[in-house]
RNA sequence: GGCCCGUUGGUCAAGUGGUCAAGACACCGCCCUUUCACGGCGGUAACACGAGUUCGAGUCUCGUACGGGUCACCA
């Protein structure tokens, strides 16, 4: 037994002060539940004026993705969620990647099989028993196997993996924050993979190790390790550690029955943001996807990232599963798109106006400051501003909207009189092409809507547009937009 | 199938034995208005079911139903 190791290993374990980490696999990508899971992790550490640590699960060799961590790392840095240890900061219980701490987890290990809490199994991999349709557990032979045997083969280079060696009497009752006591017979336990045969630990055991190792104080994962979680408190128990505080959340559901997943389509943080999401909002949104403020922050829901760390508290978060809702983050998205100044929505809506409005006479910021109320995502953008390039083809029936008292008669005669007066105009300014169509609704006695109406649709040939006649009339400029009237003019006379 | 967990309106949820149950999204209506929006006001809509405990239960207990998780050399 190596103690002299074993005393370095714990004597680098930071001590006091909350510790969190967030630890994915790097997959390539980071869907809503991982985002949520992330947060939280974040928002527990701050909260608690805490250490933030990212660590990176690569220990399934199998399935590692080129570039992934990029994927993480990014995100991570957009949504603000630093962290103050982690593979390329470093920090004092490095290295924080799985696949570097291999002879850590060997050690541990095999220090368990001399204690008696786990043993060396030489058994062929078997199908899961999943796939074989069947639940029920069997005996290992390689449980009773005499240590010294056990060892012999080992030495002898026959392969193995080692298994954690679960009592058969008695229960085991662990604690979560959010689920209370829960307690499971051993008996229902399985003697699960500690080691693999390729030397690499699984996450089972490779989550205890490095948890108590990097001194976690509060563990946040996902509820399908709850089942999971006895068996754990097991192998805490027999090194003789103490069990971190759990905070096991529900998973974030696409429907009633099924998880968020990638294979279904469900969006990830990054489709999110290439759907015209802002980052602000995805955040709020999902702090609130199982979590909400309680007493006097009950009626709250806008908050930002200081807010939300401020305020967390972990008794706040659901048990249930919470389906994700698109149309809710959209209206959060609504919400902070409106909240920006006029100078931020511009800059963040310029390039998807110029997706559909390349014309360098027209004013891009003026079209901007129509669109700050109407938009609930940037990628609705293109589509609305797209009939200030080009007059859309439409059709004469546009012109009769009973609610402003117009048919194609009524317009033919509005833009009769429109026309020339727009063209009297000395300057061309909102200010003044309003001035004097008001003044020309009164001269014609007729309601404002009246002469709006069709020169908002021959200027726009659309019913629907971002902002009013005036505002059309003053981006379009004078020459297009008298050229438009006139148009109108043709067509429905 | 075993074990564990959960269940308030379509969705997110407040509620920790005692106003005939908040708020938000969505939906509908009204107002504002130069369209659509924004904003303002209002409306429809819920404690899964059944037994208990209690003077009193969405809140406590048990059962049923439904749902989720797990039973991999994946995490």
């Amino acid at each position: 037994m190596d103690t002299a190791y074993f005393k370095e290993m714990e004597a680098k374990i930071p001590q006091g002060g909350v510790r969190t980490r967030f630890a994915p696999s790097p997959t390539g990508y980071m869907h809503v539940g991982n985002l949520r899971t992330a947060l939280y992790t974040w928002l527990i550490a701050r909260h608690g004026s805490g250490t933030f640590i990212l660590r990176i699960e690569d220990t399934d060799q199998g399935r590692l993705i080129e570039g992934a961590e990029d994927v993480i790392y990014r995100t991570m840095a957009e949504c603000g969620l630093g962290h103050d240890e982690g593979p390329d900061v470093g920090g004092p219980v490095a290295p924080y990647i799985q696949s570097q701490r291999r002879d850590t987890y060997g050690k541990y290990a095999h220090l368990l099989v001399e204690r008696g809490h786990a043993y060396y199994c030489f058994c062929e991999k078997k199908e899961s028993a999943e796939d074989a349709g069947e639940f029920d557990r069997v005996e290992d032979p390689c449980r009773e196997l005499d240590p010294a045997e056990a060892l012999a083969r080992v030495a002898a280079g026959e392969p193995y993996v080692i298994r954690q060696k679960i009592p058969r009497e008695g229960s085991t009752t662990f604690h979560d924050t959010i689920f209370g006591d829960i307690t499971v017979e051993n008996a229902a336990l399985d003697d699960q993979i500690l080691l693999k045969r390729d030397g690499l630990p699984t996450y089972n055991f490779a989550n205890v190790i490095d948890d108590h190792l990097m001194g976690i104080t509060h563990v946040v994962r996902g509820s399908e390790y709850l089942s999971s979680a006895p068996k754990y408190d097991l192998l805490y128990k027999a090194f003789g550690w103490t069990v971190p505080t759990y905070v096991h959340c529900s998973p974030v559901m696409r429907d009633a029955h099924n998880k968020m997943s990638k294979r279904h389509g469900d969006p990830s943080y990054e489709d999110l943001r290439a759907q015209g999401y802002l980052t602000e909002a995805i955040l709020n949104y999902v702090a609130l996807l199982g979590w909400s403020p309680r007493g006097d922050q009950a009626e709250r829901e806008v908050f930002s990232l200081q807010e939300l760390a401020e305020i967390f508290d972990i008794a706040g978060i659901s048990k249930s599963p919470a389906i994700f809702d698109i149309e809710k983050l959209t209206h959060f998205n609504a919400l902070y798109l409106r909240a920006m100044t006029p100078e931020a929505f511009h800059a963040a809506a310029e390039p998807y106006i110029r997706q559909a409005v390349t014309d360098p006479a027209l004013d891009i910021r003026a079209i901007a400051a129509l669109l700050q109320a109407r938009c609930e995502r940037l990628t609705d953008i293109p589509e609305k501003v797209r009939f200030f390039q080009a007059l859309p083809d439409y059709g004469k029936d546009l012109f009769t909207n009973k609610k402003a008292k117009t048919n194609e008669e009524v317009s033919a005669a509005m833009l009769e009189a429109a026309i020339p007066a727009l063209e009297g105009l000395e300057a061309w300014t909102q200010e003044a092409i309003h001035d004097r169509l008001i003044a020309l609704a009164e001269e014609l006695g007729v309601k404002n809507a009246t002469l709006m109406w069709p020169v908002r649709i021959a200027a726009a040939g659309q019913t629907v547009t971002p902002g009013g006649a005036v505002e059309i009339c003053a981006i379009l400029g004078r020459e297009e937009c008298l050229r438009r009237l006139a148009l109108g003019l043709e067509k429905v006379r």
